[in-house]
DNA sequence: ACAAAAGTGTTCCTCTTACACCCATGA
DNA sequence: TCATGGGTGTAAGAGGAACACTTTTGT
């Protein structure tokens, strides 16, 4: 028999996606407006992340897509569970109010999973976005969200920066024919650091699954840069091939 | 309002605990033994991964801690949040009504998140493990487990090896003062690769954070080995340090 | 012709890898 | 004295880091 001190009542698990995009020049969180009224009657609109309950039938990464799909429509996603948030006073008071009033349940609790999306940043899909109630937002202006959305946010950014100095995920970000200067831009972004371009475009050049798509830059009133692309087939993760005792640094 | 299609009954959350030891020859994981009843009166017993539902008032992480230090004591925990497992059928039938007497509870559905343990483990501890209903199963002589905790042992070695590459967890499984013998049995047993000694050596006591004990075995019937402990105060992981485009690789 | 960004090579240094023998101890 | 495992050095190669100028295009 379990242990007869603990009680097993009214826990719910929602899922909250940080959905990441790339606009040549920023790094762009996708939030939605969230509006409620207060018991005094005045009515308040504030940011949050994309999130749901999950439903009775449908499992976490269903969900997560699920909630991703409706702002992003069906363009190719990349999707990841990130940590689980259960501290049991996360969602309390008002904002616990907030969810039961909106999904109509009487929940005294809420753990959520964090995922972890990327998705291809363009401006149709701004405007798609925009028309489904979601805002793609600059980190930089990003403030105060609801709930524990600014946490999640955070553990976000760092599994993002962790997650680029483990894998090729940038091309998650750009269109599929890119230049080496986007490339480079975007990792300078991302993990905050300058890169020196001869080394950058060595190292770049010399893997074997980016290659030349064939095409120019037109138009541009400099030496037209060519296209690359990313060849997923011939990027196969050999776990063997990676066999470095990594953690060892001077 | 939420979407109301979608329902949102009978759901509780577990942690499932994957709780490694190194014996100096061989990887074991803790099991427990589940006993039960079937409708037919027989009665079976058979293994699994210890666990447990998580109560109202705890966060995962002192779910995973309580669940764990029921069979280890006092001793220091590694402890990590893994993936979540969502599958709607993960727990049905039998196992379903296992839970549910066991706990005393009516859920038509059981998420685990599942937590990866690592400890240093010796002869008093499997006897402390085996008094608390817990045995130290060597890897390879794990067979069929309840529920789906094959599955989550199978993700759990997989996260263990990766680990191993990224960080000094190492020392998590040896005991305070080790030699530079020990360290490089575990590597190639949880690597699963051979190791070149002199290499391994030169590397190991080149890094900053490995200090010989100034101690050396006694009673050996050979060249006594010197033993080095593992300062974690001078291993400090500094990201701007590790910087390095890791995924570039041949 | 000029502004703007693309593209290009070399040197130095560090880290990794491959490889074979002597040493200290207890029995 | 022998069996056992501990401990040691060197050379060649690969990859990373630092560094400045020429090329191509549109205006």
């Amino acid at each position: 028999m379990g242990n007869p001190n603990l009680t097993y009542d009214n826990q719910a698990i929602s899922v909250d996606c940080t959905v990441f995009g790339f606009d040549g020049r920023a790094l762009r969180v996708l939030l939605i407006h969230r509006r409620r009224m207060l018991p005094s009657g005045e009515e308040l609109s504030d940011l949050k992340l994309p999130g749901s309950l999950i439903s009775d039938a449908e499992d976490l990464p269903s969900a997560a897509n699920r909630v991703t799909r409706e702002l992003v429509g069906s363009r190719s996603i990349y999707l990841k569970q990130m940590e689980v948030f259960s501290n049991p006073q996360r969602v309390q008071g008002q904002e616990l109010m907030w969810i039961n009033s909106y999904y109509g349940v009487a929940l005294s609790r809420v753990l959520t999973v964090a995922f972890f999306a990327l998705v291809k940043l363009d401006d149709r899909l701004i405007t798609y976005s925009r028309r489904k109630g979601g805002e793609w937002v600059e980190l930089g202006d990003v403030r105060r969200l609801a709930l524990d959305h600014n946490k999640i946010l955070v553990t976000a950014i760092d599994y993002l920066i962790s997650l680029f100095q483990q894998e090729p995920v940038a091309f998650e970000f750009l269109p599929r024919k890119f230049t080496v200067k986007q490339l480079q831009t975007l990792y300078e972004i991302v993990l905050d650091v300058g890169l020196d371009n001869r080394n950058f475009r060595k190292k770049i050049l010399s893997l074997e699954y980016i290659l030349p798509a064939g095409e120019c830059e037109e138009g541009v009133a400099h030496k037209p840069a060519q296209y690359y692309t990313f060849d997923r087939k011939s990027y196969k993760r050999d776990n063997k091939k990676i066999f470095k005792l990594n953690f060892v640094y001077k």
